[in-house]
DNA sequence: GTCTATATATAGATAGAC
DNA sequence: GTCTATCTATATATAGAC
């Protein structure tokens, strides 16, 4: 790994362990044990190692919603969709937990991140018209209904982890409390999903939690 | 007023403006044009004056919500509850926005923020059962979801501002910005509300919107 | 690419005079 | 209660040698 590389990772972790404003640049130098000049050498200041971890954030961020594409499997991939979403907020939690000092220190960052939101958000609501069109009948969803419900999904699931973080310290949360957010985001849909997508998606989440469960032991960054 | 309480104004308009981190004791001592022994003398350390902070931010909430408590009044005062509520965040949106990094520094106001979110957690809890009684029959809500809502109607409530802030300058924050937020919260209960109720909620929230838009002007800390 | 050394700013906080 | 003066720590960042 590229020093370049190493830097990205422990800035990551530093900031997930410590919060954003209590890590500096000398910190992570000295975490690697690697020279300030050294750092600033791949780095032209602090800003940018954390809006080149935004890029690696909207890309985790893409893939994590890819397989709920309309159209495309079924409505138990929904379940998939949630719980991903959930692990990447956790995975960068340092930057979903200090959104608005972050942005509001860097206007560049604020650029990508409002740019790259408002297409979420709109991807998202065409996602849920899909999804939510069931009940489409006498409960219908207005189309401000849709994008209201759209913004709370959002910011449900992007503030799960925080709400976590103020009741657990960061090393006791645990894979049950990641599906919790989804079930948590899920709430939200509930009324507009029929009884048996419902038990589609409870299925897979529970599924999901499994192989989580078995597959690897759980890593605060990972 | 006596420097301590000009100290406290003077921390949360600075703090509301700059963001928490960016504001230190000298600073707040330059902009009262005191010198920072001064505030030295009136509190122990920059914790001290955000934990007295949290101390008033805990009396508004109370207020905000005194109005909605079960058994008194009419449902159309959960307009009301909606509104103070968003409002109070807004007043104190600095530490809403900051609470993860906050509670982190300084373990007592975290003790402090904690057992209060739990006691009003419950009391949403219970009020959530009153208000959302109405359609106990088929469609009824279970203690678990009850939880779950009552979990995603604080979540909404706390990060509605935060959620504005990215989109907007502070200063172009407007009042049809926090009645939004009302609406907002009013949308995750809406599945669980007869059609009167939730015309008599729309028809208070419009009412306190021209009230306010009449009364005075809009300021960045009020 | 990486280092040492350092410039500059600002943070939190205290001692002691008035 | 309020001030001046100051200590100490740490932050960001750069220059220039290797």
């Amino acid at each position: 790994m590229s020093n370049r590389e190493r830097i990205l990772e422990a800035a990551k972790a530093l900031f997930n362990q410590y919060g954003p404003l209590n890590v500096g640049t000398n910190k992570i130098a000295d975490y690697l044990q690697i020279s300030p000049g050294n750092l600033y050498y791949h780095f032209q200041n602090r800003e940018e190692i954390i809006r080149t971890i935004f890029l690696e954030i909207s890309d985790a961020a893409d893939r994590a919603v890819q397989v709920g594409t309309p159209g495309r499997g079924s409505m138990a991939d929904l379940g998939d969709v949630l719980l991903n979403s959930v692990q990447v907020v956790w995975h960068y939690r340092f930057f979903y937990g200090n959104l608005v000092q972050l942005l509001r220190n860097d206007p560049k960052l604020k650029a990508l991140y409002l740019q790259r939101r408002e297409t979420s958000l709109a991807f998202l609501e065409a996602v849920l018209r899909d999804w939510l069109q069931n009940r489409h009948d006498r409960d219908g969803l207005s189309e401000t209904d849709l994008k209201i419900l759209a913004t709370n999904v959002w910011i449900v699931a992007v503030n799960w982890i925080g709400f976590l973080q103020i009741e657990k310290e960061d090393n006791q949360i645990t894979r049950p409390d990641l599906l919790r957010g989804a079930f948590q985001i899920l709430e939200i849909m509930k009324p507009y999903l029929d009884q048996e997508t419902i038990r589609l998606v409870h299925d897979r989440l529970h599924t999901r939690l499994q192989e989580l469960e078995q597959n690897s032991r759980f890593g605060n960054t990972g």
